[in-house]
DNA sequence: TCCATATTTCAATAATCCTATGAATATCGA
DNA sequence: TCGATATTCATAGGATTATTGAAATATGGA
């Protein structure tokens, strides 16, 4: 990921519905919901949803594909991946110390050996 | 982290100048760098990079301190955990699979074992 | 083909944010 | 205390972004 990717990346998850939508998709994991239930979750226009859609998939974060009338999306984890590996280069200078409660923060439900604190 | 914050944190590093700061910070490790200092490596007028430090700091991103007549700032690395941990809050539902990239984008320079790929 | 469903596109308004400028504040050394 | 250095505060303009509603596109079934 290089700095203008995670500029895009940035601005499209400081926006409330586009957060919303995307720690949504995140949960509902690859197989991802359709435009219109995404919309009835987060209570917005269809429209406007469909718009910040759109910015989402601008900045990679999510990706769709269609299934009958259906319009699904889904969350792109590699380019969250990208995000923290872009913001945590060099991050320590060799002082392992420093970063190791942001590794832990990402070991979500695989708590992982070595990684703690 | 609860909502607002993020929502904060992303639109703080959703800019340019701030995001170099940030990641300038993220690299200088605990000790900081003072604001002359980084408006110089930015290129970026003092006031203006008074304001975006600001804008960090309202974020939770950066804290200052004062040291003679500079004001050294430093990053936040706990705020950053935290972003990661709200990002990826129940993010794989039991299919530790799905995430495991994201945890191995977080292992800047301490390999961990199990969380390879 | 015709209609209903699902979603997107467009245009206009409203709201928000970035940057530059200059004045103001705080600290240090003479 | 005075001048020099380091940083912050306040204002305003110009640019970007969000929201709304109506019209347009695409799909599936009768």
């Amino acid at each position: 990921m290089d700095e203008r990717q995670a500029l895009t990346v940035f601005a499209a998850l400081s926006q409330e519905t586009r957060l919303r939508i995307l720690r949504m998709l995140v949960v509902a994991g690859p197989e991802g919901l359709a435009a219109g239930a995404i919309a009835e979750k987060v209570e917005v226009s269809a429209s406007n949803v469909s718009f910040h859609l759109k910015e989402l998939e601008r900045a990679g974060l999510v990706t769709a594909r269609r299934d009958a009338r259906s319009i699904i999306y889904s969350a792109e984890y590699d380019v969250l991946s990208g995000l923290i590996r872009f913001l945590m280069e060099d991050c320590c200078s060799g002082r392992p110390e420093i970063c190791a409660p942001v590794i832990s923060a990402a070991t979500c439900c695989t708590p992982v050996k070595g990684a703690a604190l």
